[in-house]
Parts: structure tokens; C-alpha cells; sequence
DNA sequence: TTTTACTGGTCTG
DNA sequence: CAGACCAGTAAAA
């Protein structure tokens, strides 16, 4: 388990397993403890320049269903450093529905990988299981105004 | 503006 | 199987 600092307060959890990825969490008092090759994947983030250079093969998806993983490496695709997309054309994309896109995000076990942030409403910011004032300053990060 | 109705994948009993 | 749950949205009131 090591933490990675972000900016201010925030900062990552990550959990590994073998050379996967088991989890992500944010943290709000971040010691950076992480070992200088796990830095080095999230330094283009860290530095505000673009995505970890992180794939989905780096992840343990293990419970996640086909329609799931299809949102996911959609919402990857269409939804690179500093983008937003809407709940209901990640959904459209899919061939699912809005709802089911915030569902998926909730249950999302690698936030920042998965850039579950940059999904917002179609009318508002929409929620965010680690607090709207992260999501809001994630964007904000990202060089994003609502 | 607020409330209602519908939505689809998944989870629980 | 039936019903409930949602980080949503459009339509009605």
C-alpha cells in the first residue's frame, strides 16, 4: 500500500498486488511513501501534463462484467487529460444507459486510471463517491471550468 | 422552479 | 423469477 501526493491535501491510495493494480483510493493528508517507479507512471499527472501511463492491463478488473469494461475503456478513450463527458453519451457510446454509466463509476476501484471524475451530468456536476469537492477540484486541476 | 415518470444493468431474496 | 437500487434525464406540473 504506498500514497501518492497530488496537489494541496490530495493524494492517492494505491493498493498492489503482484504487478497488479488492486485498488485506488483518495486520500486528504498524502505522505508521499511510494516507491520511485510507481511515481514515475503518475508524474505526467502529478505535473498537470496528462494521464499515468497506466493501461487496463495494469488493473485487476476482477468482478467487473463485459457492459462495465465497456464503459470503462470507452469513458478511457473519448476522455483524455483535461476532457469531460456526459453520463448519457458515455452511455450512448456504450449502448447502455445513464444511469447504469453512474453506476459504474461508483463501483469504480481506480479512480484517476479510470477517469471516473471527468464524467459529469448533462445538467450539473453530477456525484462522486470521494466527495464533489474532489471532483470539482480535480477538474479544476485539469484545467476544467464547469 | 419542483416533482414525476421512465430508464437499463445489476444485485438481492 | 420479482423487486429494489442508482454518481441520470426529459417531461409535466
Amino acid at each position: 500500500m504506498f500514497d501518492i501526493r497530488l496537489f494541496g491535501d490530495v493524494g492517492l491510495r494505491i493498493y498492489l498486488k503482484d504487478d497488479k493494480i488492486k485498488r485506488i483510493e483518495f486520500v486528504r493528508s498524502a505522505s508521499s511513501n511510494a516507491p520511485s517507479h510507481l511515481v514515475e507512471k503518475f508524474s505526467p499527472y502529478i505535473r498537470g501534463e496528462g494521464d499515468p501511463a497506466l493501461k487496463m492491463e495494469d488493473l485487476d478488473l476482477e468482478g467487473y462484467t463485459e457492459n462495465m469494461l465497456r464503459v470503462y475503456h470507452a469513458l478511457r478513450e473519448v476522455c483524455t487529460f483535461g476532457k469531460v463527458v456526459t453520463y448519457s453519451l458515455l452511455a450512448e457510446i456504450t449502448g447502455t444507459h445513464p444511469r447504469f454509466v453512474g453506476y459504474c463509476m461508483k463501483v469504480n476501484r481506480f479512480p484517476i486510471v479510470i477517469p471516473c471524475h471527468r464524467v459529469v451530468g448533462k445538467r450539473g456536476l453530477g456525484g462522486f463517491s470521494f466527495g464533489e469537492d474532489i471532483k470539482r477540484r480535480l477538474l479544476s486541476f485539469e484545467g476544467v471550468n464547469l
